[in-house]
DNA sequence: ACCTTTACTTAACGGTGTTAGATTATTTAC
DNA sequence: GTAAATAATCTAACACCGTTAAGTAAAGGT
């Protein structure tokens, strides 16, 4: 039946509606202003039909959370294709992961538990797992490494992450610095630990 | 009156109990357990008592925050007093830093949005200014520069922070290395940016 | 002993996530 | 076309949250 078909078309449609209403009011009023019946405000029904389409809260959010590690994905991705040494890819990596952080704001807090509590995900998803594995890539190149499990280059992925990840902590939870100087303590790190892998 | 100041005494030891049973649940279950009504319990109280101590919740965890801030700056503090050099002296309050994080979580977390919505606080207040304070006239000698508001002291003081706090808050959401690699990281990071700051 | 102040409680308001039951609309079967 | 079955949706409720207003009981001062 073609009409089973249309049903089953509208009911993703509403799911999709719920998730953009959620990331809508997020965007608008932060997550501590999200609801469930917010939720259903802006998708003119009542709170408990969400749960005809999600189990609860927390699934919504996972959605949300999935979403955000596909853009992130994409972005890295996007930022390595436009060079072809390892080392101005890794560079423009993470300037990528620093862009998104801003241009993505409200995911990026429920990625990583910025001011505010992160959507737990399993760790084995393989969206969660694609940034760190597409950088840790172009790592391995320019340190000229054979094994992809390697301590050190684990360590060096590690040393990365925690600079960028604070510096764009520090400046989520307080703005306290210019953005000039904040690109230039970040290009200055990134650009120290790139040298620091071919040692 | 001597029974003016008994009630004084009683009226401010209450205030603490409350301090104290909020400080409790956090640590039992964690910050998103923490409400009026379980500290309210704890206390052998009804929970509309605590607002002739407490404006609002607010205000409890700010004074939790104060409390983080104290026990932040006397550990690095004593950290500072165990060396000599300048260097040995910056790379032992750091280390304070990271202990801090793991040995207080739940009031790190409060402190620096990790896992949950920061308690705000101006940031002009003295206890938040002290640990920044103390670390860059550390910094500052080592650099060998007059200004305390030099931007490249403070741009070193930002690298420091994010590379801690950003290793401290991946291990806080997701404990993915184990504690020997995270040590190498932190002592690597700390020892290089140290480095970098005599050039 | 009376009055006033303080300490404290109960009840309530509006909000949250979530579930059960009733109601309405739509599809299916005859 | 009508009756039964199924799906879609709503109302009402539960237990919790932070917070406030009003009432009650105890203590203090005179």
């Amino acid at each position: 039946m073609a009409s089973k078909d249309r049903i089953l078309r509208l009911k993703e449609e509403t799911r999709i509606n719920i998730l953009d209403a959620a990331f809508q009011i997020v965007k608008e009023e932060g997550w501590q202003a999200l609801s469930m019946r917010k939720i259903a405000d802006v998708i003119e029904y009542t709170a408990p039909i969400i749960y005809e389409y999600f189990a609860n809260k927390e699934a919504i959010l996972q959605e949300l959370n999935k979403k955000g590690y596909l853009i992130l994905s994409a972005d890295i991705e996007a930022a390595k294709n436009e060079h072809r040494l390892p080392e101005k890819q890794l560079e423009a990596m993470w300037l990528a992961y620093w862009n998104f952080a801003f241009a993505q704001k409200e995911l990026y807090q429920l990625m990583f538990g910025v001011e505010m509590n992160c959507c737990v995900m399993k760790q084995e998803y393989p969206e969660v797992q694609a940034p760190a594995k597409l950088i840790g890539e172009v790592i391995q190149q320019v340190m000229n490494i054979e094994d992809p499990e390697d301590d050190a280059l684990c360590m060096k992925y590690y040393t990365f992450w925690s600079v960028v990840h604070g510096l764009i902590s520090i400046n989520i939870v307080r703005k306290g610095v210019t953005d000039d100087i904040n690109q230039q303590i970040l290009r200055d790190a990134i650009k120290g630990i790139i040298r620091s892998l071919k040692d």
